[in-house]
DNA sequence: GCCAACGTTGGC
DNA sequence: GCCAACGTTGGC
């Protein structure tokens, strides 16, 4: 999942502790399908995009499955979307928690550098993605790289 | 700040 | 249903 460390970082998702947050604001219909295969218990990869050193940085689990993200009904937020209503809403969204910081963040750079994750769909070109899923092999190779492998 | 790539919108 | 125009994302 990513995420603007500007507007949400995963030190903020750290601070909530246990309760966690609401991942609100995915306006991607493949992002929001991809939330709606997540499962209580699923581990999640929290990359901080639109920064000087894009990279992954922490995990996190998933606590709650999806359920509707009420701030499309909120005129005063960012993510209101006209076209929704609470008759037919559009946009929904998982509740997650972060379980630990990377020791080392892995970076854009490094994981374009590594081999056997070519398909990673975050390293596709032109991306924009907010949330996708991650290849089992590919969350062994981030967290080996991460220097964490022994840790989960 | 630039710009390539993408998803969405809306006219036809 | 097509597709041009537009707005947004996100790396650089």
């Amino acid at each position: 999942m990513k995420t603007e460390p500007d507007v949400f970082s995963f030190g903020d998702l750290q601070a909530l502790g246990t309760q966690g947050t609401f991942w609100e604001g995915v306006r991607n219909y493949q992002a929001r399908n991809f939330m709606r295969e997540m499962r209580v218990g699923d581990q999640v990869l929290i990359y901080h995009s639109s920064t000087k050193s894009p990279a992954i940085v922490g995990l996190a689990r998933v606590i709650q499955e999806s359920q509707t993200d009420l701030s499309q009904f909120d005129v005063n937020s960012p993510y209101f979307d006209a076209k929704a209503s609470p008759e037919k809403p559009r946009w929904e969204g998982v509740m997650v928690q972060a379980t630990q910081a990377l020791k080392s963040p892995v970076s854009l750079q490094d994981l374009r550098a590594w081999p056997g994750i070519e398909d990673f769909i975050l390293l596709r070109k032109g991306n924009r993605l907010s949330v996708m899923p991650v290849t089992a092999k590919v969350l062994e190779i981030v967290l080996k790289h991460a220097m964490m492998a022994g840790d989960e």
